[in-house]
RNA sequence: GCGGAUGUGGUGAAAUUGGUAGACACGCUAGACUUAGGAUCUAGUGCCGAGAGGUGUGUGGGUUCGAGUCCCUCCAUCCGCACCA
């Protein structure tokens, strides 16, 4: 019988599902090793064959580490809160729960199919009430707190309050919004309202008035990653500044340490570097400067180059700054209102693409320059943004460019600090050179500079060495109805937090899914009665977004039914973090971010032992669609062939690639596929075929080139699909999907099942002894496949397995002790296909996946001779086989007495002979 | 502009520390068997050349007996960030 993949697939499923062969239990006799994959977000299209490759790969993984005697924990779940399901029950008012759980259904089936080893008693979903209670959990506790500086560890807010009860706000080393000061006695006579706005500038996840981008379309804020050039990631609508009160988390007081410890994580280094520009941070100083006219008023800038102090000649303000309407002259005021309103009306996108225009006004105020006591002018200017550092620069027109072109423009002065250095024509923008017309600078290089001007600066008062962070606080509410409520009501509008035996708070039912008349968040909409906890005067309204659940779900898996705690200490004490997480690289910045942010929130609170959560990360890359197109001649419903379609004036059409074959296109069924094709025509090419174009791009349905997993799985079964997708190239790397290939890998399992059975199905593996030949190709493919799998290079375990099946075709093997620790090496690729195999030859009961990987013996490799090349000049110009007995010197000899070596040397005598024994013998003439 | 990654046959790709470039597949060519089938088997397949041979890992240079691999230059593609002070 030939291998029935149907079958063994169909058996092999229902066995695992029954035995709880994946179940995992905390084992403390064994290693552990945790490998986890980003879980989906599950999306009603389903898994395509894109979704599966970095499944597949950790399935790969936790496998083979299974068979290496690790406990291994590799479980699955669901980001099931999000956007689409909610915009589905706008559309039908179906609760999104209904379509999340008919899509997760889905998934689960898709995934299944797959083989996948995954412990579903341990799945979890983010929008379930038992999860989402633990989410609102690590909230409170983050509500609760505060990071102290001191220390550099976030803690209980409640230090922070016993600090002011006895000395107010004199002392404080804590990362906070604003310095507000206090003391003790005055803190202690301010009410709950006043102290709450107090602590609310200290807390971790705190509420504030803060510009947030509003997404009107979305009626939602939306966070910085969630905006890709002015318009929404999703849906791709434009995208305002607004003025909200906003839940943040405080992850600003984490940018140090998140830097820093990326130093430690075994990620790729494009990751790690578009973390640290995210994080992007500056070192300089910041500096004072006083407005001439208004003595109580100062402008603090931020400058990464301190050294060039004494080249600025004027100061520009972001048109947003705080300061500009109180300082502009009355002869100025129109123009500058009018600047302000022209920024503002324009879209961040517009502001962002005009770069080469510079525009600007003077305000009529100036400022005094700190050192030199000279006025200098002040300026207002779109290229000064008001989010970044203090939203004022001190302009250095001859070190940098776009103070330089400014001061071109507007005729400013530029003077030049730079000793015999020209800026006729540019600034001098690098780090080099030395300072001149600076007083205390005088001749000292930049480097030396940068250390002396903060110095002085810091001895005159006038401002201090400071580090900057483009790293802004995470805007942590959405005006959204699925996603986790905050577990928070308010009193006189200030926010308490909800008592632990109340959690969760489950979301209330809504008449409706969309913002209330008033403008509020569909929960406001909900019923006091209706919310499962209802003090104070109301809820919050807002929900958690979309990175709350996902920024721990990975402690969850170690403990999904634990209904105390959120993880037992024992159990976290165990697994310990991800040792391999394998996902996307579109969460560079967001989830990976958010969630070592979070691990070393809850590691300074001591609930867990490590403070990052992902040791290892493989990102891999996309599997991009093999579109198709058919030609339409412009006006007409005839369609061209591509050979002959520069004939016309055509446009290209996509066409579902499920009905193209091979390039060529079904008529028939492309006129059954849409009703405006039901009565085309086609030009076709000499053959009488239609052919289509094709290109490669990215998978999506409007694109019709979406191949799903299951089609591929009932034609050829999820061991050569898993087999083929790993077969494809590195992981990490993008690469167009083409079913053409799959056909080669389904027949290496078919060559692989022919060794193992008859034509009949019966067994056909003996216990003869092994060749010598078929030992050392079972031993060479241990080494080279354990050695691939511990550095992740799953696709060279494939080629191995089909070296090794084609030289035991060859050697006509059929031993049992080759043959059985072959198929425990294939296992973790074809899990199915191996069991079946399992079985056959003689292990009436259990599971392949209880044995041990094979070891590698060096014993079976070794040779009595190898086959040296001899190169000439390097060049490769025959071979020879000689002894591996054989010294250097012997080596030689025999070498330079061949004809063939008389023959290269054509007769010129070498100058020297390389001999590497067991590698190499090179000529040099 | 800054940063990161990648450039190898017709295609996907191998080559772990410098040591036979193109393994393993797909595709293609020829042949065999054929109830013409998108099945199976055999042989060939980097390029130029009838052949001997020459040549070849984006470009140009360097180090080395020897470079796809190390160093420098430039080019191209992809990704991220970007008036970041």
């Amino acid at each position: 019988m030939e291998y029935n993949f149907r079958e063994i697939e169909k058996k092999w499923i229902k066995f695992w599902s029954e035995n709880k062969s994946y179940k995992t239990i905390e084992d403390a006799s064994k290693e552990k090793y945790y490998v986890l994959d980003m879980f989906p977000y599950p999306s009603g299209a389903g898994l395509h064959v894109g979704h599966p490759l970095g499944y597949i790969a950790s399935d790969v993984i936790a496998r083979y580490k299974k068979l290496e005697g690790f406990n291994v924990l590799h479980p699955m779940g669901y980001d099931s809160f999000g956007l689409p399901a909610e915009q589905y029950a706008i559309q039908t008012g179906q609760h999104p729960a209904i379509t999340t759980d008919k899509n997760i259904e889905r998934y689960r089936d898709q995934l299944n199919q797959m083989g996948f080893c995954y412990d579903w008693d341990r799945a979890v979903k983010t929008s379930s009430p038992e999860y989402y209670k633990w989410t609102q959990w690590i909230f409170k506790q983050m509500f609760n707190s505060f990071y102290d500086l001191s220390e550099d560890c976030t803690k209980d807010i409640q230090q922070l309050v016993s600090h002011f009860d006895v000395k107010g706000s004199d002392g404080i080393q804590a990362h906070q919004d604003e310095h507000i000061e206090f003391t003790a006695s005055e803190w202690n006579v301010f009410d709950h309202k006043q102290k709450e706005a107090i602590l609310q500038c200290y807390r971790i996840a705190y509420l504030s008035e803060s510009q947030v981008n509003w997404c009107p379309k979305l009626g939602t804020v939306l966070a910085n990653d969630e905006i890709s050039n002015g318009l929404s990631v999703r849906g791709g609508y434009p995208v305002e500044q607004k003025v909200m009160k906003q839940w943040s988390m405080r992850i600003k007081a984490f940018a140090e340490r998140l830097l820093n410890d990326l130093d430690q994580l075994d990620w790729s280094d494009s990751l790690k570097e578009q973390q640290r520009n995210w994080i992007g941070k500056s070192q300089g100083a910041s500096v004072s400067f006083q407005v001439s006219s208004n003595n109580d008023r100062r402008i603090e800038v931020f400058t990464t180059r301190p050294d060039t102090i004494f080249g600025v000649t004027f100061i520009v303000l972001a048109p947003e700054h705080e300061l500009v309407l109180d300082i502009v002259g009355e002869a100025q005021k129109d123009a500058v209102t009018s600047y302000i309103e022209k920024t503002a009306n324009r879209s961040e996108r517009d502001r962002q693409s005009d770069v080469k225009n510079i525009t600007g006004e003077f305000t009529g105020a100036y400022a005094v320059h700190p050192f030199t006591g000279k006025e200098i002018p002040i300026w207002i200017g779109d290229y000064v943004l008001a989010t970044y550092g203090t939203g004022a620069v001190m302009s250095v027109p001859c070190g940098d460019q776009r103070d330089y072109l400014f001061a071109k423009k507007f005729d400013i002065q530029i003077a030049n600090i730079f000793k015999d250095t020209d800026i006729s024509n540019c600034a001098h923008e690098e780090k080099t050179g030395v300072i001149t017309s600076s007083e205390f600078l005088n001749e000292l290089d930049i480097q030396k500079a940068i250390i002396r001007s903060i110095q002085e600066i810091e001895h005159r008062g006038i401002g201090k060495g400071k580090t900057n962070y483009r790293l802004r606080d995470a805007v942590f509410s959405r005006q959204r109805y699925w996603g986790e409520p905050f577990p928070i009501y308010f009193v006189n509008e200030t926010p308490f937090l909800v008592d632990d035996e109340n959690l969760p708070i489950e979301l209330p039912a809504v008449d409706k899914y969309l913002p209330t008349e008033e403008g509020e968040p569909p929960l406001a909409r909900a019923q006091k009665e209706q919310w499962n906890h209802s003090q104070g005067d109301r809820m919050d309204f807002n929900t958690m977004p979309g990175w709350a659940g996902s920024s721990w779900y990975f402690l969850r898996y170690m403990d999904p039914h634990n209904e105390q705690e959120f993880v037992s200490k024992e159990k976290v004490d165990y697994w310990q973090n991800v040792d391999l997480y394998i996902g996307g690289s579109e969460h560079a910045t967001g989830h990976l971010l958010y969630s070592r942010f979070w691990t070393k929130c809850l590691f300074d609170l001591k609930f867990i032992p490590f403070d990052e959560p992902f040791k290892k990360l493989i990102n891999q890359g996309m599997i991009l669609g093999r579109s198709n197109f058919v030609y339409r001649i412009n006006g007409t419903n005839s369609f061209v062939t591509k050979d002959k379609r520069k004939e016309y004036e055509t446009t290209a059409i996509h066409v579902d690639i499920s009905i193209v074959d091979n390039d060529l296109l079904n008529l028939e069924k492309f006129k059954n596929w849409l009703p405006e094709y039901k009565d085309s025509t086609f030009i076709l090419d000499d053959n009488g075929n239609y052919l289509c174009g094709y290109e490669v791009e990215k998978m999506s349905k409007s694109k019709f080139n979406v191949q799903t997993p299951d089609d591929l799985v009932v034609d050829y079964g999820a061991d050569t699909l898993r087999l083929y997708e790993m077969f494809l190239g590195p992981i990490e790397q993008s690469k167009p999907w083409d079913t053409k290939g799959i056909s080669g890998v389904h027949n290496f399992l078919r060559k692989c099942w022919r060794l193992y059975c008859s034509v009949d199905g019966t067994s056909i593996v003996s216990d003869e002894n092994p060749s010598k030949e078929s030992m050392k190709t079972l031993h060479k493919t241990i080494k080279r496949v354990r050695e691939d799998l511990n550095r992740f290079s799953l696709n060279t375990c494939v080629s191995s397995f089909m070296i090794a099946v084609n030289e035991f075709t060859e050697q006509r093997c059929h031993s049992k002790e080759v043959l059985e620790p072959f198929i425990i090496l294939l296992a973790p690729y074809a899990p199915h296909f191996c069991e079946e195999l399992w079985e056959k030859i003689g292990h009436a009961s259990g599971s392949l996946f209880d044995s041990q990987f094979p070891v590698f013996k060096e014993e079976f490799l070794i040779e009595n001779a190898y086959e040296y090349p001899v190169s000439f000049n390097g060049k490769m110009r025959f071979k020879v086989e000689l002894p591996l007995s054989l010294k250097q010197e012997e080596i030689k000899t025999a070498v330079e007495e061949m004809e063939l070596t008389t023959k290269w040397l054509e007769g010129k005598e070498p100058k020297k002979v390389i001999v590497v024994p067991g590698k190499i013998i090179n000529f040099v003439v």
